[in-house]
DNA sequence: TATTGTTATACTCTATAACTATA
DNA sequence: TATAGTTATAGAGTATAACAATA
């Protein structure tokens, strides 16, 4: 069975958009962006399947490699991750033997993390997804669209840096 | 390989701003959306903190208000949400007498969904909240970007309602 | 047989308090 | 005393199977 078109039949409508009268919605970012979000992630999910990877494993992947021997304290507060949420996730990627918690010997506390070679292996089999998911939205919305999109969410995004 | 050469004696860098290397991360659009929306979702309970308001339930007052008499399956396919996941947050809005379940003579199986009188008045409060939300996004990214993200949020979350 | 609303359930994500071992 | 990592726990959000009433 098709969509329901709702409002009878006007082939004025063509492209079976939506039926429904969103109202303030449509104008408001929070909304939007909470669509916009969930639909990338549908994506991301579809190629990163065959990895077993979530959106947050893949972060603290690339992090760790791009600042190898932080603390996770340090990722935490880079990914606005809680440190108690931060340890179960952490033990997954060393189960996997993708990181390394090395012991400090200027803070026994503290782990400073690393890749293992494994990992680092891993984590450029997904750069090169997630360039594949990158090249797919840009397809799809256009290499300026996605340019100027980048400038405005870094700067929504660090609004919530600044108050920490 | 370095030795953590991040917290050496920096007062170079100045701003505080983050001294993170965040690598690819910094380039891909998911990421960067996950942050943002969380900033602005962020702002939006402040604002809606006084009314003890989510943002699911302020999309489904909104949607309830601007479709008056749509079914409960219809509510859901509209927000993308669950039909099983839908029931306690109409209950709660039921139970805050803000909305109605209407028996329809029609289909004995299905409600019809309306505001009620309090449930009109306080939606409005809510827009008006709203609009004093999205006014501090904008002044903070400017009126043209705004416009601009509009756009292209809307073709992204649009893709994600194709594949139903 | 199919659909509407519902219950039950499970799994993820997120948030907070409190513990331990170090500092 | 303060901090790093950890444990336990509780609350949202999300997903699926299955049931009763109705179509």
């Amino acid at each position: 069975m098709r969509k329901r078109d709702r409002d009878s039949g006007q082939g004025a409508d063509a492209g079976a958009r939506s039926a429904f009268n969103y109202g303030p919605l449509q104008n408001q970012l929070g909304y939007l962006l909470r669509r916009a979000q969930i639909a990338v992630f549908r994506d991301f999910f579809a190629v990163f399947d065959e990895f077993d990877i979530r959106p947050a494993q893949y972060s603290v992947l690339t992090l760790i490699e791009c600042n190898p021997g932080l603390s996770q304290t340090e990722i935490c507060k880079a990914l606005g991750i809680q440190k108690p949420n931060f340890v179960p996730v952490l033990d997954a990627l060393e189960a996997r033997g993708f990181v390394r918690r090395a012991s400090t010997p200027s803070d026994r506390r503290s782990y400073a993390l690393f890749l293992t070679a494994a990992g680092q292996n891993f984590v450029r089999k997904l750069h090169r997804a997630a360039a594949k998911h990158e090249r797919r939205i840009i397809e799809r919305v256009g290499v300026h669209a996605h340019d100027c999109i980048f400038e405005v969410l870094r700067n929504l995004a660090s609004s919530s840096d600044e108050e920490r």
